[in-house]
DNA sequence: TTGAAAGCGGTACCAA
DNA sequence: TTGGTACCGCTTTCAA
């Protein structure tokens, strides 16, 4: 590893020279800048992060905090991040919250020592104040997945209450004469959206009564003991709509479990679009989020704000897509 | 942010003796000791990791070079990673690399220059000179999953040929004639060893040849096109071993595609142990991994060996266990 | 037992 | 256009 020193004595320029060089700043004679650039080579020269971060410069590097890598939803969304941090040439940081507010805190704190420039953050919790801070502090701050009314701060998101739309829309369609939800857990922005979405639908029909939902958790534990409610409760329901793909798992094993022909009987749509809707039998219906879009948008927009290119805090709301399977199949 | 000097002052002693304090080195009189800490706490002091690095300290960082964070079999693996480096203090950057031996090797330099104090890198291509270039800069590695015969440095992996043969010896124990092999790419050594083993145990029947391995890439593309080519050549195959869990999955779609049975007509036991084998109808009999205690178990060992606390490089063969499910369950 | 000061490898201000 | 140099915040050697 040689230093910006070796450079200089080889070039015989001065230190200041050459990093004037290296960063395209302040003037420089165009031959010195040859021949600084040619010791450069030479010597095979990188600049050291670190030395750079400790006088005040970029690091080149973000951190990802989301609840849990091991969610499937999130390691594509984590993926893109990565995909589109590095062809920026940043470093992605990986921090695993488990929605713990002091978790996340902590992580905050501990990530802005270590100097990165940015931070995208899949969160419920996060505070005002923390975002401020990080504000205060010149780190741009993005909020993927999950928004937070009150942030005044970029959000990356997908349209949550149009997607609930369509899924319901979509049973409708295959004749469902009575649709229950499987919500998620009513903290989460997200669940929230999407039962709303659901309502907006639904409301307008006679058979409709707040009986038809369930709170399932977003995990297929949760899921499924929400269907083994709704089963109880309203043992003439022929159609699902679940908050999230996780809960639609769980709902149909639990339909399978207690003999339900499906979609025959009962027919189900997920949320999401993550992988594991494509492994089940019936393959699941399910609302697709462009998840890799999100994070690439997220980490797009993070480092033009790093770069100063971008100033605004805009809301990205991006689209959802139907996508049907067998699990609400019909084929009538 | 207050700096070291900030306490210095309020302490009324020298940068020296408060660094001194903050690394517990040298001597330092007690009462001083005190008054340093208490200043400190006054301050909310934290050093600085950026100029901790720079001055040639540790920075509480390594790195986990993996090939997909969204395949399946890797988000666990990197939420145990996370989770014993954050327990110890240490953050992680997360780096994909598509098994592209240059993607990793330039992955490993910016990291070398970002000051990582050791790395976890699950690779069938990293070269020794490269671990060695890591070993120079004093720069423990841990190779992860897929050990590499010629280097000599930490690894950590599962018993793969005793779990073929687990496999092997269930799927004849429930009955099973004929039995074939999807296999990993060769160029892997978990693939190659799953082979082995499975090979071990069916070269002493008569009915074994050849035409019964089929190469399917891993995923789960791969593993259906292998059962298709199978199914061809081997009408009459009543028992699949397959290298791994996504294989099966893909395997066990075109069985079902093709209306057999399973596990009535073909028999099917994969390798890993992802959660995805418990979402599929039949579940999948699979060879499970001890996926997080693997990833704890690297992450523990290298921070040890950054501490200076453990030296030798040792193989960790962990032991796997034969989970059985639906997909092998002939009930007789 | 403590302090002064020289780095670590850059950046950027001020003079020249 | 260029160079000298203070500084970023901490570690460590050497003297006191």
């Amino acid at each position: 590893m040689s230093t910006i020193r070796d450079v200089a004595k080889i070039a015989g320029v001065s230190v200041a020279t050459v990093s004037r060089v290296l960063n395209k700043n302040g003037y420089v004679n165009k031959d010195t800048e040859i021949t600084v650039l040619r010791a450069m080579k030479e010597l095979n020269f990188e600049p050291n992060p670190v030395a750079r971060g400790l006088a005040g410069k970029k690091m080149m590097t973000i951190s990802l905090i989301l609840p849990d890598i091991s969610n499937p939803f999130f390691p594509e969304l984590a993926r893109a991040v990565e995909d589109v941090a590095q062809k920026n040439q940043f470093n992605v940081f990986l921090c695993n919250s488990d929605n713990l507010e002091n978790k996340e805190k902590s992580y905050i704190e501990v990530m802005q020592k270590k100097g990165i420039d940015g931070l995208i953050i899949v969160s419920n919790t996060v505070e005002e104040e923390t975002i401020k801070a990080l504000h205060d502090a010149k780190i741009p701050v993005v909020l993927l997945d999950r928004p937070l009314t009150n942030n005044n701060c970029t959000m990356v998101k997908a349209q949550n209450i149009e997607g609930a739309h369509a899924a319901v829309k979509h049973l409708l369609e295959i004749g469902c004469k009575k649709i229950a939800h499987i919500s998620g857990p009513m903290n989460l922005n997200t669940a929230y959206e999407r039962l709303v979405g659901y309502k907006e639908i639904v409301s307008q029909f006679e058979w409709f009564n707040d009986s038809l939902i369930e709170e399932g958790g977003f995990d297929i534990k949760g899921g499924r003991e929400a269907m083994k409610r709704l089963l109880l409760t309203n043992p003439d329901i022929d159609g699902i709509f679940a908050g999230n793909d996780l809960m639609t798992l769980g709902a149909l094993k639990e339909l399978l479990h207690m003999g339900k022909n499906v979609p025959g009987q009962v027919a189900i749509c997920g949320f999401d679009g993550i992988q594991l809707t494509e492994y089940t039998e019936p393959e699941i219906t399910t609302i697709a989020q462009p998840i890799y879009e999100m994070g690439a948008l997220a980490t797009d927009v993070l480092i033009r704000q790093i770069k100063g290119e971008l100033n605004e805090n805009k809301t990205f709301e991006l689209p959802v897509q139907l996508i049907i399977r067998n699990s609400t199949n019909k084929k009538n």
